[in-house]
DNA sequence: CAAAATAATGAGACCATCTCAGCATTACAC
DNA sequence: GTGTAATGCTGAGATGGTCTCATTATTTTG
């Protein structure tokens, strides 16, 4: 046990130093192309050794990946919390999501290439469900202010978000185009209008009344 | 040229029987996992023979997602030749794209795997825009019946569209569920409330009046 | 500083795709 | 039919990658 915190670190330094090299070359070659030797090189290190860190290429893969998810995430929610309405949060959401998913496109190629068919691993299904949590999260507080309908399973709203985002970032990055304006826009009015507190007159009144409610707890002046 | 006939025909037999091999062995195996030798084997052929027909693996396995592909989207047209309405052609085409892609996910994840980074090649890219025309050509008939807007670059609501559906489907998918109802209605839901013709709001502007009042109150700061 | 424990190395085992020299089959002229 | 040219098929082996493990180097410990 003596000493334990050094040879911890330097492990851990070693551990990543190679998961760099990974991300650069899986970037640069695809997995495929990658070549552990390659990574070991630029790591400084023998080809072997990176098998005593990583088991094998795929686990390599899997970590560079589980590293980009995190700090997405966290980029996510640094995001939204510069904003208070949920529809602006929503937005701002929108905006980094596309972003980023063009952005980093190969890279979730890469994601895709090692996902089997049929399943998917329990701990990339995790990053992936802490991931849109922060949708979830900015759509339950919606839903409490009265600006989301409470009627509709969650991940029904949820799929549309980050399924026309995907669908749109692919679209974008194809025609290799910069990036159009309206995409956000659109979907934010889709939003509004279909998850909006709705088409019938009572759902208006009823947003009306909570906003008149929290308002008079500001501000108890009679109207 | 003497019996070109027959020499062809003989030959198209030959690249049917790899092709079906293939597309069996791709399907139960992955792309990886797939054995060239096994292919040959179940077409009744030698490993090499499979070379002379399809130049290497990857190739072969475009041939088997080009097929794939062509079924699709000779459905979708008969699906949606079977209503008239727009709004009904879209949610017959919605249905029927929503459950191919569960049933086909494997597939598509197979052609996911081809998809080098940066790039997409241009055959596939062909196929992709067959399929996505059967939706372009319904949404062009309802603009010009005027039940969609003629005011959006038309890859926006495409993308919506197609974006959903496969969100969708791979969330079926993952949990492993029956497919449930309301994804299908909900999306053209909000086709209809985002694409359709405009909505003269008048309770858009009572409830946006009645809130800058009470928002005054609290912050009287001129406009 | 010797011995024990731990870490790193890289040659080669292993196993896949793909090639190609040689063999088999078919097409054709007479 | 039979000889000959053309075409088709074969599978052993070249190639090139991942991963293993006996050996060597380094670090820790008494």
């Amino acid at each position: 046990m003596t000493d334990n915190g050094a040879r911890n670190s330097r492990s851990a330094e070693r551990r990543d130093a190679i998961l760099s090299a990974a991300r650069e070359v899986f970037i640069e070659s695809g997995f495929e192309d990658a070549r552990i030797a390659e990574i070991g090189r630029r790591a400084g290190i023998a080809e072997g050794t990176v098998y005593l860190y990583y088991k094998t290429k795929t686990v390599l893969m899997e970590a560079v990946l589980a590293d980009f998810w995190e700090g997405l995430t966290q980029g996510a929610r640094d995001t939204t919390a510069r904003h208070s309405a949920p529809l602006e949060q929503l937005r701002a959401l929108a905006d980094y999501h596309l972003t980023g998913v063009i952005r980093d496109l190969p890279f979730l190629d890469l994601a895709a290439k090692l996902r089997k068919a049929y399943s998917i691993d329990p701990q990339t299904r995790d990053r992936l469900r802490a991931y849109v949590a922060v949708f979830d999260a900015v759509y339950q507080a919606g839903i409490t202010t009265g600006v989301f309908r409470d009627d509709l399973p969650l991940w029904i709203p949820r799929d549309m978000f980050y399924g026309t985002l995907e669908y749109s970032a692919r679209t974008i990055a194809l025609r290799e185009a910069e990036r159009p304006t309206g995409v956000v826009d659109n979907l934010i009015q889709a939003f509004q209008r279909t998850y909006g507190p709705a088409p019938a007159d009572s759902l208006h009144e009823a947003l009306i009344e909570r906003l008149e409610r929290a308002v008079e707890k500001i501000d108890p002046t009679p109207g």
